[in-house]
DNA sequence: TTATGTGCAAAACATTTGCAGGAGT
DNA sequence: ACTCCTGCAAATGTTTTGCACATAA
């Protein structure tokens, strides 16, 4: 997708932005498109891809490539890594100190133009883990 | 998917885990098809998918849920990190050592219980960027 | 006014699954 | 023999796209 300077502010594209904006769970396009249509109702699923695809190709927000089968976005631009639960697929901030030196030393390492880095660590969170407790009992 | 203690030795899946072993390139699902039906020219896609998720289950091989938009396979399953390239999409080792304390630092600020982590870098690779320079002449 | 964006539906991909027949142990 | 496994094809799930109409600038 094309970065273009004339990209106009839509009524589609504020309300995504907002609505991805008031939550923490990183949800996938779907949820996005689910959330959305609350206040508009006949929005396509088609724009709200297309959107999103826009928006993380103009850095106003992160899209997350991470494990499972969606991709999940971010309205949270700033470095930051995340955590997965293997048992419920769920996405989380984890709060963990950005490491900026390690670009520099895979620079070194490899013959590649270094553009970033993504953590992703993968555990089990602490309501599956309960779950799993009362399933043993 | 089970572990199933009784995992037959198949032709199929021999042949699989052979075509694996022989790439370092982090083939995705179909590409794995493309290379053993060479050698097994009636295997279903539908095999390879089940015995690559069930090999990766059993950590035979490593599945990889990197960026992109398919899941990639590695026959190495020592911990490493990888790096793709954005350009074209290209998944490699990249050979900076392990950070095995960072999951003890994610334990301490996390209330999951950590399994493990990965890191994806991204960049463009020297291919593509010498690629890039042609096309700027 | 006009280029850009939207809704809708179809298409394109990626992956999973049901089932009848085949093969490893 | 008795499971487990495979090939095939259909189903499912996710994302992209073509197009006629709508709308921001």
């Amino acid at each position: 997708m094309q970065l273009t300077p004339q990209m106009r502010l839509t009524t589609q594209r504020q309300i995504i932005l907002e609505e991805l904006g008031k939550v923490t769970s990183h949800p996938t396009a779907n949820e996005v498109y689910d959330m959305v249509r609350k206040r508009l109702p006949r929005i396509g699923l088609g724009t709200v891809y297309r959107n999103l695809e826009l928006m993380a190709d103009n850095g106003i927000i992160l899209k997350l490539e991470v494990g499972g089968t969606q991709k999940r976005f971010d309205a949270t631009v700033a470095p930051h890594y995340h955590i997965r639960c293997v048992s419920c697929g769920k996405v989380n901030d984890i709060e963990i100190p950005v490491m900026e030196d390690i670009n520099k030393t895979a620079a070194e390492l490899s013959q590649y133009q270094i553009l970033g880095h993504h953590i992703e660590f993968s555990g089990i969170c602490s309501a599956c883990s309960s779950e799993e407790k009362q399933l043993v009992n």
